[in-house]
DNA sequence: TATTCATTGTTAATTAAATAACAATACAAA
DNA sequence: TTTGTATTGTTATTTAATTAACAATGAATA
């Protein structure tokens, strides 16, 4: 990749990069029922935004449509891939296989080709040793060593809340590069290293502020 | 509520709304601490944002701190309360008692006061019957009937993705007033429902994304 | 062939969000 | 008592994100 490339790729909105997470996704599923052509409103008219945003944001990343059949599928697919995926695949480990850890595993399991689970881990013995969607699920005390024999660069976090720092500690430590924390305890890292939190209950309460406005609003007409 | 207020609550910035659920999230662990005040750049540290940002937040709800001890935690987190709470407990529904679903309810019991998951919903019947957390998981069949009965206000969607579209119709004919939607398949519902909807692989994608950035200009240095 | 039309691509304008700037304050220390 | 200092509260400014506006296109149709 020239600088030129990776000029672009820097200036791109960080909104613009999380719209092409989803306008993949919603491409991906378009492509499986058998959809080749595509327009900015039908992409628009799914993830509920506006057709205007969706071309802005195919402009940016210097993609062209055509007139009359809109955008070809299987191109934009591949473009916004190459993109958004790192060159070689990338690995990522999750901390804390409850529940949480094992929702996500199964889910990011086998979608995509760029981004691999390839290690679980967690404290609890009668966790160790086994197997969630072909991945092994390790003691806590081989963490080190496995990220980086294996060469892992992101790690996520599904502990319980009082071990999150430890836990982001001993990720930081270990060297990885970018860490996504689940837990309701906001974490603290070096600057180089990037992070993503977030917490279901903020949504709901955000779901609960809006409908309680608008009953107050229905009320009082 | 006088409509003065009302007022004050529409006009409430989408992003501030998250973070009055982020603050009163760290403020409540902080009082748990045994501290009784804090400044806006201790908030803002937690929260990886400015003292800013957190000072214009609280500024915008009215509440003032004083000029050496900064803000009484009890007063904000009370005060946050009752701008983002409901006034009578909203009570929420989960579709779908997989993995996801499980630590959802297992995440969210007790947390507050106004926010209740009173209900669960699934086809399988080893799940239907059982209980998590104090919740009771229903036949999908009762639906309807559980959220006019129990005075559901809020569903959250987490069962496979082929599922969503027909769990999001049952949802709006029960009528329902919000949908939080954790499966990848974005939704369509009528404008007067609240809908919020989220994907991990977005954010996981964000992260690889900006690793991946940040090691090519290692690279080229 | 000329016209209509839906659509794209792009610049301009607007709106939303974040940050900077700074006066006011109240306490501590000199 | 005066000065210095850290902090708040608020307005002004800047930056980021979205939306509007519209020319260009090219296939379908008259
Ligand atoms: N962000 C969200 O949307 C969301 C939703 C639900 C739960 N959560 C949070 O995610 C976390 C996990 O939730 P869950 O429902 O899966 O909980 P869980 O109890 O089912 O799973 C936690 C797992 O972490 C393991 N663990 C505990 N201490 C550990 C340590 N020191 N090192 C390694 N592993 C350790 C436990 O053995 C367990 O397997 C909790 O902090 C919870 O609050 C977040
Ligand atoms: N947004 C995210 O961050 C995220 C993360 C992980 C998984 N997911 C998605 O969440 C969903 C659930 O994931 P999971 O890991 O809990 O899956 P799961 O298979 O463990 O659970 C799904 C549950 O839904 C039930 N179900 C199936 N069809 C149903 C129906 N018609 N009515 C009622 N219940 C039904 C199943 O019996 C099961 O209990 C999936 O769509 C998954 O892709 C989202």
């Amino acid at each position: 990749m020239n600088s030129q490339e990776e000029n672009i790729l820097k200036s791109l909105p960080h909104k613009t990069i999380e719209r092409l997470s989803q306008y993949r996704r919603a491409l991906l599923f378009c492509f499986d029922e058998g959809k080749t052509h595509i327009f900015s409103h039908e992409i628009a008219r799914i993830l509920h935004i506006t057709p205007v945003q969706v071309r802005r944001d195919l402009m940016l990343i210097g993609y062209s449509g055509t007139l009359r059949k809109g955008y070809n599928i299987q191109e934009l697919i591949d473009l916004i891939s190459t993109i958004i995926d790192s060159h070689e695949v990338m690995n990522v480990a999750i901390v804390g296989m409850g529940d949480l850890g094992r929702a996500l595993v199964n889910y990011v399991k086998g979608k995509r080709h760029k981004l691999a689970i390839v290690a679980g881990f967690d404290n609890n013995p009668d966790k160790i040793g086994t197997v969630v969607a072909d991945i092994p699920c390790y003691s806590i005390e081989r963490l080190s060593k496995m990220i980086r024999e294996k060469n892992i660069q992101i790690g996520i976090i599904s502990v319980p809340r009082s071990y999150t720092t430890d836990i982001a500690a001993k990720l930081v430590e270990a060297g990885i590069k970018g860490i996504l924390n689940f837990t309701p305890k906001p974490v603290n890292v070096p600057d180089h290293i990037y992070l993503e939190e977030y917490d279901m209950l903020t949504s709901l309460e955000k779901v609960a502020f809006y409908v309680k406005v608008s009953q107050e609003k229905e009320k009082s007409e």
